[in-house]
DNA sequence: TATGAATGAGGGTTCATTCAT
DNA sequence: TATGAATGAACCCTCATTCAT
């Protein structure tokens, strides 16, 4: 990684931070700037706009995402494993890792216009879609419970995500912990009898 | 209600439709008062300031929800009619009604300050308890499977509220549809076998 | 003229003295504002942009031209009285009276982009040709000599245009003074001898 | 010439054209340096701010005008020939060869400051009082009506330097037409009738 | 109540210029 | 020489808010 590059990750990871406490709007490129050891100039040597600054942030985190959670998940050649495996990763990911990113993608839906937001939207359609499928290939195979798979991934997708919400990394709930809450919730209930059932604590 | 009184209560439904559209910090004043029909300085004859406006739209939202989710759902007895009461209520305001305030109290999760926003989080966590409660309570009464109350109750928050992100009203699915797969995947898997299950179409 | 409408052509006019004077490009809004009697911020209560204000200046500047040079000269049957009653008015337009438009829309030529531009430009050619054809009709009525039409056109032009460069209305040289000095310049040795000569000073 | 020396040469020449296309204040120095193949610091090694580039352009524009256009035409004894030539050389220098540091000179009339402007009005007067004394010169040895000297200097002038503004290389009018048609129009006229006129086409 | 006008503060962005390397 | 990085100052413009009418 050049110099430059180097540069640039930390002001995206670092702006990341910022627009995650303050949200978008309500930050300024001064705070951002200062939250880099910059001036407002000095940051604009590195990036060409704050809304491109945001797609960055978004766009790195989808990466960080995609390598960190669906591609290892996608690897499962068994649809139940792929969701709980899944869950887990993304959970994880919401509480231990560099979750701010992530938070960025997920407050800031409506923020970003035109290609950027068509981007960044394709690629979320993309993990609804892998859910949707895992869904109604577990239920062909007589895995889980019927159930309309659309609800079912966007189920999925709101208890997940809705961690970036109320997650407290300080708090008892350890990540790990909520991972396998989480998934013994969503999954135990769902799986059905001929599935042989996990061990729970 | 006095006229004054049903012009604030134009002013803060509208301003909700505005806010929910473009986002609070994105929203100009002048955006408000044109889509109420009034100049800027009219509009400032009726609220105090922006800040206390979004206030408003946010009690507004917790009054509605109140009144229409968590009193009704609470009268029932048994505590998984209570979460399942609970849980199609709240699928039907976040898909049918008055949406947009709840949808602006979801978003705008971080924008108030100070005692505005501890008085909206109170109201919140009365929400969380409730459903803490009713699970411990379902559990005690071993009508559901032993689960982490916190957790769930999140877990059911994030399913349900996460709806204002994805849920458009134009599509195939009805939001009585929705309220019905939602309860099916999240109980129907999660109550004991004692329970009598009831038909699914 | 309302209220509002006072306001902006007091704006358009004090704008476009200081346009004059610094250059649009090294102007600052807060300039203009200043000279107004305005902020920065109450100035664009009347304007839309920078670039929409020298638009206005531009076309008023054109507005005023028109009416009180290409009209009244217009009217005129005899074209070489066509030219030379313009030739006079355009002098003192631009020694006597709201002369700083018309700087503004000879030197700010290229700054205006677009359709703004466009609109301009075509009000110039209107001018232009205006005196090509009395050029023309001048020479097939053997009032002057046989000389280029556009050539002409372009030397009157430049001739009486370029007075906003030079001129200073404290020096000794009256703007009737230099009008009647132009007049015979320019159209003694043009005319042809049937024309009887004007007595000159 | 040195290696340095010819470098400043190619930055004044090209910032010239960049000046010329965009004007002063709307051009960068980024603009300048990419023109010239640099950076901007780079472009920095050799100039020492913009003003003082602006100031070479035009010091180079003078130098050139005074060697193609005002040292040759002075050589003329007789003064009708003075002026002729004098024409005729300048409307070819504007538009067959170096035009753009004559179009910066002519456009940025007021945009240096202090010494520098004082030191580049001080070469364009003495073109004014070549001109006005070659007219006084004229009228002394009864080859030209009797004119104010003053007037026909600037008439003569806007007439040959606004062509900066209107010419095209690419129109049907060639350089050598536009300087024989405007020599005729100006001086055929002026021209006593003890004058033996030339042959027009 | 209602409004047109006004504003202080701050928004994102650009620019001429400098300097360590 | 040359450059990538950095900056202070200024840019145009917007905003929540106020106030005389």
């Amino acid at each position: 990684m050049t110099r430059a590059e180097s540069t640039r990750r930390r002001i995206v990871v670092t702006a990341a931070r910022v627009f995650c406490e303050q949200g978008y709007a309500a930050s300024g490129m001064e705070d951002v700037a200062r939250a880099c050891g910059l001036t407002k100039a000095g940051l604009y040597h590195h990036i060409r706009s704050k809304e491109q600054l945001l797609f960055e942030i978004q766009s790195y985190g989808m990466d960080v995402f995609e390598e960190q959670v669906l591609r290892p998940a996608a690897e499962h050649a068994h649809p139940l494993r792929r969701l709980e495996d899944c869950l887990e990763r993304n959970v994880l990911l919401l509480t231990k890792r560099r979750s701010q990113e992530i938070a960025v993608i997920l407050h800031e839906h409506n923020t970003l216009k035109g290609d950027a937001r068509a981007r960044i939207n394709a690629r979320k359609k993309r993990y609804v879609r892998f859910l949707e499928q895992a869904f109604r290939e577990a239920m062909r195979r007589r895995l889980i419970r019927r159930v309309n798979p659309r609800v079912a991934a966007f189920s999925f997708l709101g208890m997940v995500l809705w961690i970036y919400k109320w997650f407290r990394s300080d708090g008892v709930l350890s990540p790990e912990r909520l991972a396998r809450e989480m998934r013994a919730l969503f999954f135990d209930g769902l799986a059905l009898e001929t599935q042989p059932r996990r061990a729970r604590p």
